[in-house]
DNA sequence: AAGTTCATGCAACTGAGTTGCAAAGTTATT
DNA sequence: AATAACTTTGCAACTCAGTTGCATGAACTT
């Protein structure tokens, strides 16, 4: 059995053709990436297949998604052993000259004292500013 | 002159109606409110100025804008000595259940440390969760 | 008063995300 | 192996936030 498989399986998501092709593409990628930049890696693209590909890998958290403010939905793979919660989450960082997203998993998000009757669910932060690439 | 019309001048905004408007419905707001919503605050609701007061408000700093992740960026007030830099900059809360976005003014967001030759410009920090509101 | 600049209103468009439905594929049942 | 039940995929159509071009109108300049 591929190894792909079994990562869709340890996730209880069923291993179709296009879902093993769609994690190897985020496989491949060193930034998070969109629906619609997804959908360019294809040359007969099915929006609504890669759509809720998407939505089923994220529900069942293989893939966690960043709203970096651009306009569109980002997603990245999650590490194995990723369950979502909060302590699970890291830093994103949007670059705002190439428009990259990256994955800061060194950096979890820190944590905040919220208000009285307030309860945490999840965490969204996104750092922007200039990536080391675009610097040089 | 009104009160309104200096804080829209201290901002190099040229005080119309229309602003004066928009500035006294967002003042009345206790959670940040999107372009559709304060639409609707309207009889005869003109999308496309509202649309531009809005980003002339933002580019002038009198409000900022929250991606809160529901699919409508949201605006708030900031307050007047404001100047919307990483230090002034607090993090902001979406209620999962009444989907309202609040400004945690008193909660500035978190100073994180970046990787080499990565520079911060800004950060946008949405903890999701419960209000308390919604907890009564 | 004429000219310039800026704000407003209208129409039209873009692009991300989403849904319904039917066809194709997969899995389970006998 | 044949049927039924369920899941995934592909297509079309749509929603909705955000945005732009252009013409009109208001305010300010000289």
């Amino acid at each position: 059995m591929k190894k792909s498989d079994e990562r869709l399986k340890s996730r209880n998501i069923k291993p179709t053709a296009m879902r093993e092709l769609v994690l190897k593409i985020l496989g491949e990628q060193d930034v998070a990436i969109s629906l619609p930049e997804l959908e360019q890696k294809f040359e007969k693209a099915e929006r609504t297949t890669l759509y809720r590909t998407l939505k089923t890998f994220e529900e069942n958290k293989l893939i966690h998604s960043i709203d970096d403010g651009t306009g569109s939905v980002k997603y990245a793979l999650c590490n194995e052993t990723c369950q979502c919660h909060p302590k699970d989450l890291h830093v994103h960082f949007l670059c705002s000259k190439c428009k990259q997203t990256y994955c800061l998993n060194d950096i979890p998000v820190p944590s905040v004292n919220l208000p009285t009757h307030f309860t945490l669910e999840n965490i969204n932060m996104v750092v922007k500013g200039i990536c080391s690439n675009c610097h040089k």
